[in-house]
DNA sequence: ATACGAATGCGAATCAGTCGCAATACCATT
DNA sequence: AATGGTATTGCGACTGATTCGCATTCGTAT
């Protein structure tokens, strides 16, 4: 599911420090990862790359279509990253737990284009972000109420 | 259209400092202030506030649910709020101008509940933003190719 | 007018991310 | 395999946006 990705055919020389990133984030398909999490990674797991290359690298990624950038919290800057190999999706974030679901609407997707035809606008991109609380956390939040009734 | 704002009923008590800056939204609805525009603007057509002193407001002000803060522009991390008066709108961003179109399409609003329900997700907050090229840049553009064929 | 807590002004600090530049690594060519 | 020129890296300094600490001042209820 996960196509293998080469440096080279997207325009990228393969150097040590690309193949790292690209490996830490092969590694973590599964989250969103910040640039500090691809260094922590790294740091643990393989070779120490500075936190400047780290950047560098992942905004190479970017320009090059190999990964996308999001900046989920409304509140915090902190920007994450994800490889591009999947479908676009949009993204649903617990403000507890800060967990993330990926889900993909086709009607607003196609709902989207319409708007901004109408306008006359053209559409590049998007980013639809939902937060709330999920299933996990509301239980728990429940639980919890019930607890202090005691 | 615009709902005369009270500090006091808002919880806030009515400091000259909180006046400026609500002065300063109020005083232009038709744009998305950044904390520095508002700045500016007091500096210029009222009395100086500190920077800090403005963030401290606005963020006062969001938590008084008086202003929303958003973050536009995908790569750039700068904030900005817009008063909450009006109804919710979402927001198509021209990624050559940074103009800003508002909109609200019931459609989408309504799918948003419909998949978070899905998901035993509640949903407390959205952000929609459209990023592409406006009409009037198009145009530019348009003209400008043509320019460079002579 | 007084007193107390809340809010402000000031500058320093933080935080994520970027930049300049000398040192190094790639890679095509000998 | 050595060479050379270019692209990339490592390092630290730097930036811009935002936040924080704390002494001072303001707002409000006596
Ligand atoms: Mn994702
Ligand atoms: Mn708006
Ligand atoms: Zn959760
Ligand atoms: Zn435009």
């Amino acid at each position: 599911m996960i196509a293998k990705i080469n440096l080279k055919e997207q325009g990228l020389t393969e150097t040590t420090p690309r193949l790292a990133v690209l490996k830490a984030m092969e590694a973590n398909t599964a989250q969103h990862m910040s640039a500090d999490d691809v260094y922590r990674y790294l740091l643990e797991r393989d070779r120490p790359l500075p936190m400047s290359t780290v950047y560098r690298v992942l905004a190479q990624f970017e320009q090059a279509g190999i990964v996308e950038r999001h900046s989920f919290d409304a509140e915090r800057t902190k920007q994450v990253y994800e490889l591009k190999d999947s479908e676009h999706h949009d993204h649903m974030i617990c403000i507890k737990c800060r967990s993330v679901h990926e889900f993909l609407d086709p009607q607003i997707e196609s709902r989207q284009i319409e708007i901004v035809e109408n306008l006359g606008f053209s559409l590049t991109d998007h980013s639809l972000n939902l937060y709330g609380i999920c299933a996990g956390c509301d239980r728990k939040d429940a639980q919890s109420e019930e607890a202090i009734k005691q």
